[in-house]
RNA sequence: GCACUGUUGGCAGAGUAGCUAUGCAGCGGCCUGCAAAGCCGUGGACAGGGGUGCAACUCCCCUACAGUGCUCCA
């Protein structure tokens, strides 16, 4: 495919034409979950973006290597150096080994993301299996004076890399002026962040490493993992938007530090899901649930939900919301099974003509998701061809029907919102019990009519009657 | 305090230098055993103030407000 894919680069606030290092391959790193708690919609809604811009890349030709982590140490309640590590206190409280937790929310994690369509990544390393790989980092980034010592601790002098914070740009100065508490007299700077810390006794997850028994900085795994399994210089870099000041400025650091060569050539945020117009958040606790939204609307309609807001749209999140969302779902599925049901029951040759329409709005299509994934775009080009449909369908415009079915299907499967489909059978099936229903309030016998349209509605088939003779039906 | 981002109709949410979406909700009508839907029609927005332009909601500057980050969070 000849479409030129522009995707907004942080590093420099611009929308830029994307153009990876080897033609048609992309390597691509996002940062994933620290596996303690359950996803909630924010969460998802990031993994549901990278997902998006997968499928994309994938649609326009280009062989995609994602790589995406499970923290399962290292990452602390508090800042990078003090606090508890946060999956050892949650494992705590429930009285199971660390371990043991990080492998039931990898579980659960594939199975959410399963539900909402959100593909696997090619390789989703674990932090802990890196630990080797960590401590080479660190040995390398002594050597290279970028790190230094402190009691069985090491610490990245952000003052030996010239660039620190620029991505974020971050003013240095003013953050020491500023929130930022000291709490380690100790470092040469303020802002100098642990790389390996030493393990107090009681602490359960550690290694042995030259400096001490500890464990690594919660930044580590990403410049480590994503070096062994993508290289030096990485394609896109994506994470959340919270991710920038801290995370992705001391990756660059580390990663730059270590190889000298550019870290990741374009930077991808998402922007938060906000409840009541402030962030979603574990710790403000007014989060929903990945699950309780799937409970409330069904996965399709979950998937909808997640993907109408443009990524770097902070958007805000009510589960009133997505119940309007899910009407907008099963209107298209509603058009989308009538066009099924329309040509299963259909007789004769179709007959080819003009299908300029809806390519047409295949190219819009292209057009938004080729736009820095403009996914708010490309559903209105969904709504219009869900339209068309019951129009072709309607005017018995068969051909027409079929290229704009088609089209449908392209578009909601580079978008990740699932189609629902009919077999052949239950199409017969259904049909039949309606055939029967209408002969019932023909005679008026409403009674034992309503009781095959609950019957119906209990296996999710929907029934909408357009006339006496005529009803409708779709499945959710 | 400093930095970044944003401010579009009742709500959600795109977009373009000159005509603006789309969806839900609303209003009027048709249809209707009930339920639900459908169809036709219709009103409704571009935070405020400057500037550049023939023309700005769209570009630039300032102000106000909001969110996020600087402290664990996608």
């Amino acid at each position: 495919m000849t479409d030129e894919i522009y995707l907004y680069n942080t590093e420099t606030r611009k929308k830029e034409k994307f153009i990876p290092q080897v033609e048609g391959v992309v390597q691509f790193y996002s940062c994933g979950q620290t596996v303690y708690e359950d996803v909630h919609v924010g969460n998802a809604k990031t993994y549901v973006v990278w997902d998006v811009l997968v499928k994309t890349l994938r649609y326009f030709g280009y062989h995609v290597n994602h790589v995406q982590n499970f923290t399962d140490v290292g990452h602390l309640t508090d800042d990078a150096d003090e606090g508890e590590d946060k999956i050892q206190k949650k494992a705590k409280a429930l009285k199971m080994d660390p371990m043991e937790l990080v492998d039931i929310k990898i579980r659960e994690y594939h199975h959410n993301m399963d539900k909402i369509e959100v593909g696997r990544p090619n390789i989703a390393p674990r932090a802990t299996g890196h630990i080797n790989e960590m401590i080479d980092l660190v040995r390398l980034l002594i050597e290279k004076k970028h790190a230094y010592e402190l009691d069985g601790s090491v610490y990245y002098d952000i003052s030996s890399f010239e660039d620190y914070g620029k991505m974020a740009r971050l003013d240095l100065d003013n953050l020491e002026a500023g929130a930022r508490i000291e709490v380690n007299t100790g470092k040469k700077n303020p802002g100098d962040f642990a790389l390996w810390i030493k393990a107090p006794k009681e602490h359960i997850m550690k290694y042995t490493s030259p400096w001490s028994i500890g464990y690594p900085g919660w930044h580590l795994e990403c410049s480590v993992m994503s070096n062994k399994y993508l290289g030096d210089t990485l394609d896109i870099h994506a994470g959340g938007i919270d991710h920038i000041p801290v995370h992705h400025t001391n990756e660059i650091a580390q990663s730059e530090g270590a190889t000298d060569k550019k870290f990741a050539n374009y930077w991808v945020h998402s922007a938060f899901i906000t409840v009541n117009g402030k962030k979603m958040s574990k710790s403000k606790n007014n989060f929903v649930t990945l699950e309780e939204l799937i409970k409330e609307v069904g996965r399709g309609a979950a998937r909808f939900t997640l993907t109408q807001a443009h990524y770097r749209t902070q958007a805000d999140f009510s589960l009133e919301q997505a119940r309007n969302f899910r009407k907008r779902y099963y209107r298209i599925i509603k058009s989308y099974h009538l066009a099924l049901q329309y040509l299963h029951t259909l007789e004769g040759e179709i007959k080819d003509e003009d299908r300029n329409y809806s390519e047409k709005i295949l190219m819009n299509f292209n057009k938004a998701m080729a736009d820095d994934l403009n996914t708010p775009q490309a559903i209105i080009q969904i709504n219009t061809i869900a339209k068309r449909l019951d129009q072709y369908r309607k005017k018995g415009d068969n051909f027409q029907l079929i290229k704009a079915l088609e089209v449908l299907r392209t578009m909601m499967t580079v978008l990740g919102i699932p189609l629902i489909e009919l077999k052949d059978d239950e199409i017969d099936n259904v049909n039949n019990m309606i055939s029967l229903r209408i002969k019932l309030k023909a005679n008026g016998d409403f009674d034992a009519s309503d009781k095959i349209r609950d019957h119906l509605s209990s296996l999710n088939y929907i029934l909408q009657d357009i006339s006496a003779e005529e009803t409708q039906w779709y499945k959710e």
